[in-house]
DNA sequence: TTACCTCTTTAGAATTACTCCAAACTATTG
DNA sequence: CAATAGTTTGGAGTAATTCTAAAGAGGTAA
């Protein structure tokens, strides 16, 4: 509808967050960029926290929640659980699972087209299937 | 102050901690019974805290993450990961996955033996794979 | 038994990660 | 530009877990 060219980097992710039906503020559309213009990747929100305050964003922790809560509700980020007391935010939504370097706090995405999960049991009656992690725990030499 | 039929029940948990190399303390023992004589479980700290307290055993929260800690390291129970913010500890160390039911807390085990998790990749150079966890994720119908 | 040393336990303070809240703010619509 | 509904914010609040230093209890040797 508006081809218009204003600001290039903004573009892309002004669209995302309005698909989303989220409105594009000033420090969500910051968040975004820092999140999705690197590439995948696995973020605290302690890290994007001071991530964004480096960059000269002023957010507070509140909004930093919230907004890796509403973009996850969105599908554009993933909630990855793997440390007891920390949660990871994954910019990769593609179908992956996770090494986790024990101890060092690095998680390394793999392919899940490579593996093959088969005969998986059947679910507890009344549930069905949200989603499969697999997470391969690994341990420095 | 103390039940006479003592020694059945506690020789077998007595033999494990002293395999596993932990001095058989009166609220080691008393949390091995409640962990390890009723089948297969999985408990968080608060959890096992009010266990002990209703079956009058005094124990502080500080010796219940101790004990569940060591009880960890020697094997006798395995942390399960799943939920942000909570840990649990299985007492079933076979080889498992795990069925989490969204927001009800509930986790449910499944033998691995019934699956197969073939080509993993390799792990990130410098690390050897310690465990692969596999979390089915299921929500009520 | 007793002495003794080390390992354990404990209450409570401290820390961490996160959530909640009410007030100030801002994007959008009319 | 004003109305209003969605957002942000600092700070208080909460839940889970860890820390601390002092008291307590197993194990052992004599």
């Amino acid at each position: 509808m508006k081809p218009e060219s204003a600001t290039p980097p903004f573009a892309p992710v002004l669209d995302r967050l309005r698909a989303a039906g989220l409105r594009p503020t000033r420090q969500r559309l910051a968040l975004a960029r820092l999140l999705f213009d690197a590439g995948d990747r696995h973020v605290t929100a302690e890290q994007l926290l001071g991530e964004a305050s480096r960059a000269g964003v002023r957010v507070s922790m509140a909004t930093i929640y919230n907004t890796l809560h509403q973009f996850t509700h969105a599908g554009l980020l993933r909630e990855v659980v793997v440390d007891p007391g920390r949660s990871y935010f994954d910019t990769n939504v593609s179908d992956h699972h996770h090494f986790f370097v024990e101890g060092s706090a690095e998680l390394h995405d793999f392919d899940a087209r490579g593996i093959e999960v088969k005969h998986l049991p059947v679910p507890p009656s009344g549930t069905h299937i949200a989603r499969v992690d697999v997470i391969v725990r690994v341990k420095k030499n």
